[in-house]
DNA sequence: CGGGATCAAAAAGTCAGACTTATTTGTCAC
DNA sequence: GTGACAAATAAGTCTGACTTTTTGATCCCG
């Protein structure tokens, strides 16, 4: 999506880093970076740069007279959106987009609540514009275009938060969204009252009142947490 | 901390990284990987690996050509948990400060109430064990006790939510935590409201009632806001 | 039989040099 | 001015030799 295996080392990654993480390869599991060379026919200069990411990425530990070895998935930085990307394209998916939904429901709500504060006036017109395609496309079966619309939505108003680490998250809210839309089911329309939810929340942004926008983004993402069956007993 | 540099490239690593997250290099500027390895005192190779580094982080971009350039930091995988101590180390250390601490804010009260479902009977022993070392160490000086016990705490948190992303940023709230002891001003014992509120979160999960573990979280991080001057007009 | 010192093998780590390739920039003709 | 072509540049790649660390086995001695 954002980085295609550029060049060689890029490519051994691309087929590298999703098996590690898919977990085809245990926890302790050891690779030696002469072999690895061989299988993926590049010289060993190559290799070691794709180890030192995967090393950087905390998905494998290289160690003198041992190897490489995979560490246990509970030490991943599961953070960086190449592996948010490779667990998501694998094994993991189910997980890995459950656990995404979760820290949603935790940031977004007081993500919304900070733009009601600080969102510049272009970014209000962008989030009532992205709220109007929403409804735009919500019947019809137009599951692209309201894909776009809400994607959009939901970066505007993390941008709009002012904190970087908010703001960076754009890109994992996009692939959540658009996982939900791609593989799981997804036939029917939007639901209308998300629908409402989001042009609400654009008007209280808009009039600043953090209050209403934070309490408004809980109930979007409740309905998102329902819709993985994420409840409490 | 955690990756001290670990053969050439990691002691390359450790003194362009901080510089480059400092903003010594703005955005745009382009490096040479032959001056970097002349520089440093290092092969090629090695210069090459470390640039690979810097570049899964999204500090750097290597092209043909051109060289190696500094991306903006709005591009910077900002969760790394490198990146944020080559941040906190430098010039941005406020700023990320104040970022990270919003971000608790977000995760902290949620990750709570998940914990007060999922925690195991060990995990609740856990936490009452370290909200009585807070107790304990709450008066007379014992600033470095206190600290200990307190980040124990909210890795526990973290830890019983179950939600892997949560248990990911124990080290980054532990960072925060213990930049907030040793660089701000923290001559004065830590405030008795505030230990009361860890002992009652840890009440509160111990006994299964969610909503109130997330509401005293929230009063807790609501205090971290405060000292750091976070507030809404 | 146990324990510590020593030695050999294994794998990553490092370096140097030659070569390839893509990209930019400048130039020249049209 | 515009298009094509050529030169310069810096990253990218490969190879081979060498070093260093760590492990594990062996051997000697108490």
């Amino acid at each position: 999506m954002s980085t295609p295996g550029r060049g060689l080392h890029g490519h051994v990654l691309e087929s590298l880093g999703p098996a590690i993480a898919a977990g085809e390869y245990p926890p302790g599991s050891v690779l030696r970076t002469d072999e690895l060379a061989q299988r993926f026919d590049v010289s060993r200069s190559v290799m070691r740069e794709a180890v030192r990411v995967l090393e950087s990425m905390h998905l494998v530990e290289s160690r003198r007279r041992v190897g490489v070895t995979v560490r246990p998935k509970a030490e991943w930085n599961v953070y960086d959106p190449q592996v948010i990307r490779w667990r998501l394209a694998g094994a993991d998916r189910p997980q890995q987009l459950r656990s995404l939904t979760v820290l949603r429901s935790a940031i977004e709500p007081v993500a919304a609540g900070l733009a009601a504060k600080y969102a510049t006036a272009d970014q209000c017109a962008e989030l009532t514009e992205c709220a109007l395609g929403m409804v735009a496309h919500s019947r019809g079966h137009q599951l692209e275009g309201y894909l776009i619309h809400d994607v959009a939505f939901h970066r505007v108003i993390l941008n709009a938060s002012g904190n970087e680490m908010f703001a960076r998250l754009g890109d994992v809210v996009a692939e959540v969204l658009a996982g939900r839309t791609h593989h799981e089911v997804m036939f029917e329309d939007p639901d209308p009252a998300a629908v409402t939810l989001h042009v609400q929340v654009a008007e209280a942004v808009r009039a600043g009142d953090a209050v209403r926008a934070e309490h408004l983004t809980r109930e979007i993402t409740v309905g998102a947490l329902q819709e993985l069956d994420i409840l409490a007993p």
